[in-house]
DNA sequence: ATGTGTCTAAACCTAAAGGTTTAGATTGAG
DNA sequence: CTCAATCTAAACCTTTAGGTTTAGACACAT
């Protein structure tokens, strides 16, 4: 795809505080043919209005700067919803930098210790439209996207500060009930025990979750990934 | 790091109900010094006794399965809790296929279209400890993966049916306080009105939701992503 | 066999929630 | 100006919900 289109020049913005930096990667990237660097930008501000200004197809972003931090740069500039692709270009493998900037919208993620030739061929395929993520890097993200999802499901077991796992089998029968929105006379119909068993029920799940109402049980529930849980057992 | 193991092969399952199939697959990895397919398995449930009584290195999985679907399985693999590493192999690039896959904690995921010299490369890095996806099946899951997260902050003020789209403002008001589990007189306090007044807002809410309690009007506000549109106004 | 935990259930009570109707004050659109 | 929507609030009522105490039946462990 590289030089097919003769019309125009791919526009680049360079985000970088670092002007020694920034120029370097200007003149590595103005040697090819197909891209021209039309700005840079030494702070996130600065780079937003430009991009306003310009609508780039590719803004490479450096993620280590000072006042407005990479992500929330990264967060303004989607919001802008224009077709400009954010290449991340950073010196830290940080697996949660990482995750928030590629789940932000990020196509491409480069450490500045690659090798140059590297960068252009991400600019390459992220102009072909494909995400750019060198295999050490999309390693790091899944790492921390599975423990991230895992921890999501699990934190309730390893949390020892749970009260819901104070609750007997009968009462997270209940509290299930509850978090359906079903009255006393629901659920001891559901389980077939008299409605002032459930009363019962209901009042020591409220103690152990030292909670007041069925609402804030719910909720305490829903926090706590109960919801989750009950899943889990039915499959 | 291939071969330099001389003390065991890596020991590999195959789970595909096509026999033709898994055998083709069996011999291609047989023929690979480091690695021996201890087993195959037609269904999930043989696969996941054969994965708890031999414990593999890798379980090398079809995704078409009838009865029990590749999901499914996956899941009841990881709860398991082992130190198998699972391979997706499978017809289909479905995003939220690949999606669902890598988030439950597979390591690889494989077309059969894909050169067979593929699959063991997959094998190779999986047994490293890294993530084997194809830059083909990494863009795909990306692009899911962005969409989704955005999908999930927007899909709310996009659903026609949403009721929560005709509540008043002050009715999102107290609807915001009753999912925190606040009492009429406390949101009456909260907000500066009476007890009465906050009964009438509350029993509008309920016939726009349609529910009958508080319970059911939160657990309708959390599903909506109520929640999380109250927060994006905060920020 | 004795105690502990669990599930069951009743009686009794108060507090809170929910349903209905009515209505005044304000605001903004036609 | 008038209509509609919204926010406010009261009175009246019924139904749940929640708190407390007591207690029988059963299982399980020491």
């Amino acid at each position: 795809m590289r030089g097919l289109d003769f019309q125009r020049k791919t526009k680049v913005i360079v985000v970088d505080d670092n002007y020694d930096h920034a120029s370097g990667i200007r003149e590595l990237i103005n040697l090819e043919n197909e891209y021209e660097v039309i700005a840079n930008a030494g702070n996130a501000n600065v780079a937003i209005s430009l991009i306003k200004k310009y609508q780039p197809d590719i803004v490479l972003m450096d993620m280590n700067m000072p006042e407005v931090d990479g992500v929330s740069a990264i967060m303004r500039i989607m919001e802008l919803k224009l077709d400009t692709k954010i290449i991340v270009l950073t010196a830290y493998d940080d697996p949660d930098l990482i995750f928030r900037a590629m789940k932000l919208g990020a196509k491409g993620y480069i450490l500045k210790t690659m090798a140059s030739h590297q960068l252009i061929h991400a600019l390459d395929e992220v102009v072909q439209g494909k995400i750019y993520l060198p295999n050490v890097l999309c390693s790091r993200f899944f790492d921390y996207f599975q423990n991230f999802e895992k921890n999501q499901q699990n934190k309730m077991e390893e949390d020892e500060n749970n009260l819901l796992n104070d609750l007997t089998n009968r009462e997270e029968e209940v509290l299930s009930l509850l978090t359906q929105g079903i009255t006393y006379k629901g659920v001891a119909q559901k389980l077939f025990i008299s409605e002032t068993t459930v009363k019962t029920h209901v009042n020591n799940i409220f103690q152990k979750l030292q909670v007041n109402d069925r609402t804030q049980a719910v909720l305490y529930a829903i926090n706590k990934g109960f919801l989750n849980k009950q899943k889990m057992k039915i499959a």
